[in-house]
DNA sequence: GTCTATAAGCAGATAGAC
DNA sequence: GTCTATCTGCTTATAGAC
C-alpha cells in the first residue's frame, strides 16, 4: 500500500477513537512509521488536509458498505438491524469504536473549521441518502422517508456517543429494540 | 458575582461552543477579564478541573430548567416539544448552541479522560431519569419508559450535532414533528 | 485572592539533504 | 518521495510579589 493510502487509514482510525485534537500529527506519523516529510509531501496543508482526505475516504467506505447491506436485506428494518449489530459486535470485540462514526470530529471542528464541517455535511446526507432510497421504495411518502432517515441518523449517532460515555453497547441495543418503533408509519 | 462562578459560566459557554481543546486557557481568562493567578487558585488541577466544574454546574442548571418545564406540562409530549422550541429558538436567535447541550465534550474526552467521562455520564443519566420518571407517571412499564428516554435522549443530542453540521435548525424540528412516533406506545 | 513574569513542553510546520 | 534537523508560536502550569 502506498504512503499516502497508509496514513489515511491509520489517521482515519486515530480520529475516530481520540478525536482531532487529542490526536496529535507525531502519533499518526508513528502509527504509519514515517516522518514530517512524508506528510507534508502528501497534505501541503497539514493535518487537517489529512482529517478531510479520511473523511472523504470514510465517506466512500461507508457509503459502500451501507449499499452493500441494505442490497442484501429486504426491509430498511432487517438492514438497520444488521448494521447495529455489526456497529456493536465490532464496539464489543475490539472495545474501541470503529466504522460508521465520526460524531467525535464532527462536534469537536464543525464550529472551527468550515471545510471540515462541510465534508462531515456530506458524509451524513450520503447517510441519510441510503435510508431515503430505502424508505421509498418501501411505500413512505417522500417526507416520512426524510424524517424517518434523520431519526435514524440522529438516534444512532447519539447512541453511539451515549456508548462512549456509559463504556458499554446498552444504547445501541436499545435504539436496535425500537428500531420498529422509528419505522413506524410504514405502509406496506 | 464572584469569580469562580464567573469563571464557571463563561466557560461553560466556551465549551459549548467550540469543545474543550479548542478553547484555550487564555481565552477564557480573557473573557472573564481576570489572569492565571485567579483560575490556579480556584482551580489547582487547571483547565480541565474547571471543565469538571463547568459540568458539574451545567448537570443542576438543566436538571432545575427540565424539572421546571416537566412540572408545568402534563405531558411528555408537551413538555418535550416545548423544550425543543425553547432550544430551537436559542440556535435561531443567538446563532450559536446554548442550553442543554455538551456533545462536543463528551465526544471529545469521554476516550481521553476517566473523570470527564464520568461527569459526563452523570448528566445524561440525570436528564434519561427526568424522561423515565414523567413516562412513567403517564402509565409506561418501566422497561418502554426507560427504552424511550434514552431514544429521546439519542435522538435529540445527535439532532443538535446534526444542526451544527448543516447550519441549520431543520434537524431538531424534525425531530419534535416526530415527536409523536418517538412516544409511541403510550397506554394513557 | 489576584496580579506579573516566566518556565517548560509540545504543537504544527518548514528547509534542505538525499 | 522520504529523511533529519530545526523553527516558531502557543499551550498549560508555576513562582513569587502585592
Amino acid at each position: 500500500m502506498d504512503t499516502k493510502s497508509l496514513m489515511i487509514e491509520k489517521a482515519t482510525l486515530l480520529f475516530q477513537q481520540k478525536g482531532y485534537k487529542s490526536v496529535g500529527v507525531s502519533e499518526i506519523l508513528k502509527a504509519c512509521d514515517v516522518t514530517k516529510g512524508a506528510l507534508y509531501h502528501h497534505f501541503p496543508n497539514g493535518k487537517e488536509e489529512l482529517l478531510i482526505a479520511c473523511l472523504k475516504s470514510l465517506k466512500e467506505a461507508i457509503t459502500i458498505d451501507m449499499e452493500d447491506i441494505f442490497k442484501k436485506h429486504s426491509s430498511t428494518q432487517e438492514a438497520t438491524q444488521f448494521m447495529l449489530n455489526k456497529l456493536i459486535h465490532n464496539l464489543e470485540t475490539e472495545g474501541k469504536l470503529t466504522g460508521y462514526t465520526f460524531s467525535s470530529i464532527v462536534s469537536e471542528m464543525a464550529t472551527v473549521s468550515e471545510p471540515v464541517r462541510q465534508a462531515c455535511n456530506s458524509l451524513y446526507e450520503n447517510i441519510q441518502t441510503i435510508y431515503y432510497t430505502k424508505l421509498a421504495t418501501e411505500g413512505f411518502s417522500n417526507e416520512l422517508a426524510s424524517d424517518i432517515a434523520l431519526l435514524l441518523t440522529t438516534s444512532i449517532e447519539g447512541a453511539i456517543m451515549l456508548c462512549q460515555t456509559q463504556r458499554s453497547t446498552a444504547p445501541l441495543k436499545t435504539i436496535a429494540k425500537l428500531l420498529p418503533t422509528i419505522l413506524k408509519g410504514r405502509t406496506s
